[in-house]
DNA sequence: AGTCTATCCGTACACTTGTAAGTATGTCAA
DNA sequence: TTGACATACTTACAAGTGTACGGATAGACT
């Protein structure tokens, strides 16, 4: 598997709003951005290129619009993202950060029992021993 | 209060350092930097000096060399890194965040029980802010 | 005193990133 | 059929980033 290089900060958000609607239209792409913030359309049309470039996402024309699809799975990205923020901001140590989110970023309420029943269930694999994962 | 330009990746990586081993000189950085990845002398200095000019750091001269001190509270950088990167790869949530850190990334059993802390504190403060009830 | 060495500061340079203008071309309404 | 749009593709460009060279200079060493 050729190393891709990394989506930049601006590519991020447009990947994950690929993900988050589906094969999508540069357009249907630029109205979703436009719902939190000005966007010009070419701009997001060069994004979306560079994320196939890179390739993080496949496209092909339907007529005479392009659709774009992603092609590498959320989960990927986010991993070697956050590992990367993690080496860099936290010197590789993960509990400072999920200290910091839970105590500076504000967790509701119903959020706190799927916290709790994700610790438990952290807590049960690693009591089997070197748990796999999928 | 000026915006500062972010710091980038690189340069947080530098910044980290100089949190933890406190004012310190281009060598003393390097060489830390060294015992993970080679680097040359002139590169750290020059992220230095970038982080600096950014205003997340002062430096002095004492004789011949430069000492540099953190300027600004890792908090802070951590924060708008945090803020940021939740913004555009988890559309502002922050669970998905969390829960990707619990799942993906392996948490010590020593760790857990401090995890199960942070949720108690978590939930008490809800509480309490929250208008009670019992 | 002259040379070596560490460090400073300035400069460089290719690559990436954010942002978009300009131009070509297909589509639909009048 | 022609003009108005929508969309594509190309190109641009300044700022930011990673990486480092080279000259100046102050202390250390011979």
């Amino acid at each position: 598997m050729v190393e891709k290089p990394a989506l930049s900060k601006s590519e991020m958000e447009i990947a994950r709003l690929l993900w988050e609607i589906g094969p999508a239209t540069v357009r249907e792409i630029h109205e979703e951005v436009c719902k939190s913030r000005q966007a010009d359309f070419a701009t997001i049309q060069t994004f979306l290129r560079r994320i196939e470039s890179k390739g993080y996402a496949t496209s092909k024309l339907k007529g005479r619009t392009r659709i774009y699809s992603a092609k590498t799975r959320p989960r990927t990205v986010i991993r070697e993202t956050v590992d990367d923020l993690i080496e860099r901001l936290f010197g590789g140590e993960t509990m400072p950060l999920v200290k910091h989110l839970i105590e500076e970023r504000g967790i509701e309420a119903s959020e706190i029992n799927e916290l709790r029943e994700l610790v438990d269930r952290l807590e049960r694999n690693n009591n089997q021993g070197a748990g796999n994962d999928s």
